[in-house]
DNA sequence: ATGAAAGCGCTAACAA
DNA sequence: TTGTTAGCGCTTTCAT
């Protein structure tokens, strides 16, 4: 007897069909709740599954039809607004056959690039990119290959379903909202584009966007500033840091994502301020931790659980029927109104 | 013309094999960099896959050898401190031909089942799990199937390898800390475990196993005091609620991690309770947002980013060689003290 | 060092 | 409705 039981060999489709006394085909008939099985005969196939504890390979049925699962690139782990666009995610796969498989990435093209590729050439049934960074022709070449669903990045694709929030809109409600309350130096942090094609289709250039808009149409032109760094815990803080140097400071600082303004809140308790009484502060996400009592922070709402509910159910529908023509679902943001933002002192 | 191009047949081994004028087994060969290719073949093969673009089928690979990608399950994808961890995992596979997919899961062995199952059918070369609910004998069984390494998971297994914190003595630097500050009603927010196997193996139950314990050490054992909850934001919440509603408050209450604290200052915040002024705050993890300004959270250094390089070491080590008896790692913690924590008011 | 051929576990096309 | 058969793109013997 040997001392470590070999890895028992795996149960296949064969094994499930001999035990069920019928064939393969019929197997696979029922695996895929296909067309051509009697109730008998699926009834018999489904014991002979649950006697063997059979589950097929994805690595095999990729080589020739679907593998059920679904691929989600996310941009950056660290920023809880994406755990709730993949609760979204998960809802909507809840009750399918699919799983989900992320994977974290970048803020490289050729990084997102190998991200993809890993995915497809897994045979990923189909792809949620969440504000991919690469060009279009090379969105459109994903799209082709696999079916796929792009959050966040406005500009249509006849290939591929985007899903995205109004973000010009959303800066929009940060400055009016912050205007109202008296503020005329209002300062803006950033992710820093350069891209002429992103700078039209990312959200960070959008809410830059909708801010200068926004600053314009309520007389503060002159008033426009804006930290172009990342959207990151470290980008909010630099970005504060520059904003904190300027010889006239700001009185309201609209941080492009609130992980940006967490940030923020940082580089002022550094420098020994605090919001709203020294500056005030808003956000964009309302991610968990802006709702957290010792932050509470004014930001915008762009509810990313439905945005991933949404994007799954694109994707589904994609995957269904790869001619349907593509489709843009744009959400509604909205002000969601805290303690770090208040009238100026002065 | 078609009017929309068709999706164009991917490139094969055996068109480079053709490309390149030899056989598939030699580009094989190449790919897999082994042994049996002069380097005139490598260098035509190579030469043939960068002209066609080839990447090799991982789903096909995964039918008879190995699919270059390892799978890792994360409990909670809300919880920073997993962040790190992914972050040492990547660093460790930078270079190396692997890739890596992930899995966020759930509290509940179910659905972690659902997951490992997902990765194995994916004919995944290898799993890190974190921190994973399951029952010995089903940990046993995934390492039977596919290297794996479990991270924070004590107690051993000839089976899978274990990189750990040594968390009854991060709990007991905490303990010391408060006492020394001079604090005697010290609390503990954990987890609620009741399972005997994962009493004695998960990192919860061992910070408060090491909570008890320096408690007592300190001649505190009359003043413990447990709020068992989970090991999330709301968590903490939940505990605080009940610690503050004690007939005798707690001056020190000690979160059995940082997110676990993020929920305790919140409803301090709520009940219009301050730390340190009012109750002195710790957690566990050192996460990012432990070092951030406005909180500056007395936590535990658990060294995420080692954690996640060494379990990524041991698995590529063990996909070398499955025969080499299995290892097991354990970091030591360190209290990192911050502005949460202050001697007792009264 | 190189290549021919078998086969991994499935699904799809086809026959019965 | 059911089963037979031929691959999918690789890796792995095993010849040469």
């Amino acid at each position: 007897m040997p001392e470590q039981a070999a890895p028992a060999r795996r149960v296949t489709i064969v094994d499930v069909a001999r035990h069920a006394g019928v064939s393969t085909t019929a197997v696979s008939k029922v695996l895929r709740h296909a067309y051509g099985a009697s109730p008998q005969m699926q009834a018999r196939v489904r014991a002979a599954i649950d006697e063997l504890g059979y589950r097929p390979s994805a690595a095999a049925r990729g080589m020739r039809g679907q593998t059920y699962t679904i691929g989600v690139m996310l941009p950056d782990i660290r920023n809880p607004f994406f755990a709730d666009v993949l609760d979204g995610v998960t809802d909507q796969l809840g009750g399918t056959d699919y799983q989900m498989m992320m994977a974290p990435c970048c803020n490289d093209e050729a990084a997102e690039a190998r991200v993809t590729d890993a995915m497809i050439d897994h045979s990923m049934d189909g792809l949620i990119l969440i504000a991919p960074l690469s060009s279009r022709t090379h969105l459109n070449g994903i799209a082709r290959t696999v079916p796929t669903v792009v959050i966040g990045r406005h500009g249509h694709s006849p290939r591929y379903d985007t899903v995205t929030d109004d973000d010009f809109t959303g800066a929009g409600l940060v400055v009016a909202h912050l205007a109202g309350l008296g503020h005329r130096r209002i300062a803006h942090i950033d992710h820093l584009e350069t891209d002429p094609v992103r700078l039209t289709e990312m959200p960070n250039a959008l809410r830059a966007d909708g801010y200068r808009h926004a600053m314009r149409a309520h007389g503060l032109g002159a008033e426009i500033d804006v930290a172009s760094t990342t959207y990151t815990q470290e980008g909010g803080y630099l970005g504060a840091r520059l904003l904190l140097d300027r010889r006239r400071r700001p009185t309201a600082i609209f941080a492009g994502a609130d992980i940006v303004a967490m940030g923020v809140l940082d580089a002022m308790t550094e420098a020994g301020l605090s919001a709203p009484g020294d500056i005030s502060v808003a956000g964009y996400d309302n991610t968990t931790f802006a709702a957290f009592g010792p932050i509470s922070l004014t930001t915008v709402d762009q509810a990313g659980r439905q945005i991933g509910a949404n994007a799954a159910r694109l994707l589904l529908d994609r995957i269904a029927d790869r001619e349907r023509p593509a489709a843009q679902i744009k959400l509604s943001p909205s002000l969601v109104t805290r303690r770090t933002t208040a009238p100026p002192a002065d």
